[in-house]
DNA sequence: TTCAATATTAAAAAATTGTAAACAAACATA
DNA sequence: TATGTTTGTTTACAATTTTTTAATATTGAA
């Protein structure tokens, strides 16, 4: 049961300290970073402040009861690809299905076993997993993210740290466009600040090496592979 | 309950005929198209021909059971956006770990309401449009945000920044006349003082790419889109 | 018909990106 | 440690595209 670390981030929030207690444990048993809230207002300051991969709601909570703050995290565009799921002793149909309706991705009855609890969680990122592999094949081209490694046809193409991450972030949705501000923040980080040029530059190396079809330029917006 | 065709197909896989039945109606009257299977080698067949976006797979089917479907289909790179609910009269925990260790992303106890299960598969295809966001289809014309890109029939448009947020406010509520002021203050933004011609010559641009029949001039109020 | 509102056009202005070169920092090697 | 090499960033400017303005023509509702 001693697992490594997955570097994945879940917060639970339930007003029950029992409940928070059994569920840490068993999550963190698995090797994920817990967080948790005991109402749902404080479940949406620690989602904004900490971006969990996955949030685990109570469906009655003191405040804001858990439809209301999926509802509210669904509107913020910062969480579409955050998980959601609800638990909850209301054990009728009308009520999940609500949930689901409501942003939800998984409801979840209690009394829980925390092995279902812990594999349904799993099965979620498992599916992340699975749809973004670490091999990206667009083309004649293969993006190795595991090995950094780009390789076109049989060619392997050398690329700089920078250089790599950004062409993987804009391969890994091929067609949409990444604004500069989304390239920023995912391929430097929010704390560093580089120049106007810099992104710019990055991507004309890119192109020198792969050449310049692989990467289109949309003035005023940002830049798409493919 | 009766619904717009989705273009959306499931494949449902079961050995008990009414269940079939059941599952196949509720889900067709929602819309989605629906494949059957009644053994394990025939789902895998239906799958791979038809390429459904969701399986639903009974556990216990003769020849294959439905761990070994999804596990086979799981080996191909093809099936990994699929999603695949286990469905299942074995009730107990370790069979529903089972099924979600081997591949499957939902797992849902027999008996089951059929609004239950209905309301699963539209979550799980919500999530979906959660996460590769929508497009904008009007007439001929579609109109993808994340991609930035303007289709007509097949042949794509290029557009400018603003002419293309322009398009996409005006088309977001087909019919509605945006007043000058409301497309100054969602185009442009609050802040920004434009002179009173800028709008004309954008609309003018877009009617120039698009033709003249898309756009509608309503004089002395505003623009409306179709 | 009148006349303010809109269309059209061309050209100016502004914004954005491409590119080369220089520099700094990190890394590797002798 | 000294030296050379690669990587990352900045700068300055050119090239290009987008956006706006301005000037004139046309439209259509009162």
């Amino acid at each position: 049961m001693a697992q490594e670390p997955k570097n994945l981030t879940i917060l639970i929030a339930d007003d029950e300290p029992d409940i928070l207690e059994i569920i840490s444990f068993n999550l963190e048993a698995e090797g994920y970073d817990i967080l948790t809230a005991t109402n749902g207002n404080e479940a949406i300051e620690k989602a904004k402040s900490h971006r969990p991969a996955l949030i685990i709601l109570d469906v009655m909570m003191p405040g804001k009861n858990g439809f209301e703050v999926c509802k509210l995290l669904r509107i913020n565009p910062d969480f579409k690809d955050t998980i959601i799921i609800f638990l909850t002793a209301l054990n009728d149909d009308s009520t999940e299905i609500k949930g689901l309706e409501n942003g939800g991705d998984d409801y979840i009855n209690k009394p829980i076993s925390p092995k279902v609890l812990v594999s349904r969680v799993n099965a979620h990122f498992r599916r992340i997993i699975r749809e973004n592999g670490s091999v990206l094949q667009v083309g004649d081209l293969v993006i190795d993210r595991e090995k950094y490694i780009v390789t076109s046809g049989k060619e392997e193409i050398i690329l700089a740290r920078k250089e790599f991450e950004l062409l993987a972030l804009l391969a890994s949705k091929p067609s949409k466009v990444f604004l500069r501000n989304e390239i920023l923040s995912n391929v430097w980080g929010n704390e560093v600040i580089v120049g106007d040029r810099t992104i710019d530059v990055h991507i004309r190396k890119i192109r020198q090496k792969l050449g310049d079809d692989y990467i289109t330029t949309v003035k005023g917006v940002g830049y798409k592979f493919q």
